[in-house]
DNA sequence: ATTAAAATTTAGACAAACTTAAAAAATATG
DNA sequence: CATATTTTTTAAGTTTGTCTAAATTTTAAT
């Protein structure tokens, strides 16, 4: 048996993994992402070792199994999928529910996971616009390129956001950014690196480059 | 903060309170229904009672303090408003969905319940037939009484059941009683206490004690 | 290449919830 | 009412996941 703590500890090592595109992880990193510390992460990951779900070495960090990626695939899998259920069935807006998912991605039923996929119509993405896995842990890629790397008077549609914090996500709320929001590049200020942009050609509005880079949009 | 393992033992004091009409819950029945020893149960009753969640006296039993009752109402309504999700949305069987409802309702979050009571359309009772606490914590109280209190040529709508387990429930799906079905009382048969009847004015069937003591029925 | 700094591990301890075995209190029985 | 039985509590120890502090290894910098 898998716990819901060893659960949260293979999902950390596979989101640094993400991230910052290396395979090894550390082990301060971990400890960083999980609030804890760092002699706390050591003991995790020899167990985590032992149980064959990451490959750790001492010193050298850790990256997950065959069988930890897996696991990372149907903990991503049910997280977005219960986030889905709570924006899309139950009214919740896209900055309350990761908390949410976090609890629920923890029940124990393959079947459960199943029906909710069937109840919501096997969605392709979740309302952050993350891809969600399907039952043999394949993503949908999608075309999609980083907001920051548009040149002046380009165009895209916002299809995904790289941070989940609720602090980011309600600015985004205040500003009209939401998944499907059109948005035009009308200028770009050298000396902060700032964005004019023009949103759903109703809004004007300055985005910071910390905005910027974590805006996923489809360019067209 | 409350774990949940604590409102287990809440769940567990509440429910033979309940069953058994007693005031006072012995240790050893707190064990037998939470499956562990008489000694944990001691250690745990002493945490709830410096809690304030429940009363309990050395020697003499645990009763809920006024605390431990509404949070004994809570965990009721999550729970059946959860199993209420999974069987009348999810399609999941009434049989299936307790041990999920077990895990669901240790979700914290008091707007993710109340959003589910509303996505649900409030409904007033599970699959089970068993009331659901609305926000305040009020039952709604309905006219039943327990089949085998029935007496011959009498009829009853089956409004409810008294056990959860599966084993019982899937033994009612076998001979067609489910919540809604007519029962008419054909016959009793004193010598074993078994008792034959008529179900939807279809199939006819003969029930033991075991079955008729757990099953609520509105008389027609 | 040596040293300073950062990252990581080890050691020892704690809290929660559990276990078994033994002791104590309450209850039931002759 | 004394004794036997049942119930409950105490005691001591385990596991999981956590912590702090100290020791060690790795990495970075002069």
């Amino acid at each position: 048996m898998i716990t819901a703590t060893e659960e949260d500890y293979i999902k950390a090592v596979f989101n640094i993994s993400q991230n910052e595109r290396k395979e090894m992880v550390g082990t301060n990193q971990i400890a960083a992402k999980m609030q804890t510390s760092a002699a706390s992460v050591t003991d995790m990951l020899r167990k985590l070792n032992a149980k064959e779900l990451i490959i750790y070495e001492k010193y050298k960090g850790a990256k997950l199994s065959a069988l930890g990626t897996s696991q990372a695939m149907t903990l991503l899998r049910k997280h977005r999928l219960w986030e889905s259920f709570l924006v899309y069935k139950l009214g919740f807006a896209w900055d309350e529910v990761h908390d949410l998912a976090e609890q629920l991605e923890h029940v124990k039923s393959a079947e459960l996971v199943n029906k909710l996929d069937e109840y919501l119509g096997y969605p392709k993405f979740d309302p952050h616009g993350d891809p969600i896995p399907d039952l043999n842990g394949t993503l949908t890629i999608r075309n999609q390129v980083i907001l920051s790397t548009l040149a002046g008077s380009d165009t895209g549609v916002v299809v995904g956001v790289k941070k989940h914090d609720k602090q980011f996500l309600s600015h985004l709320n205040k500003v009209n950014i939401k998944i499907g929001a059109e948005i035009k590049i009308l200028e770009k200020y050298e000396y902060d690196q700032s964005t004019k942009v023009m949103i759903d050609q109703k809004n004007e509005a300055v985005l910071t480059l910390a905005v910027c880079e974590n805006i996923f949009v489809k360019p067209v």
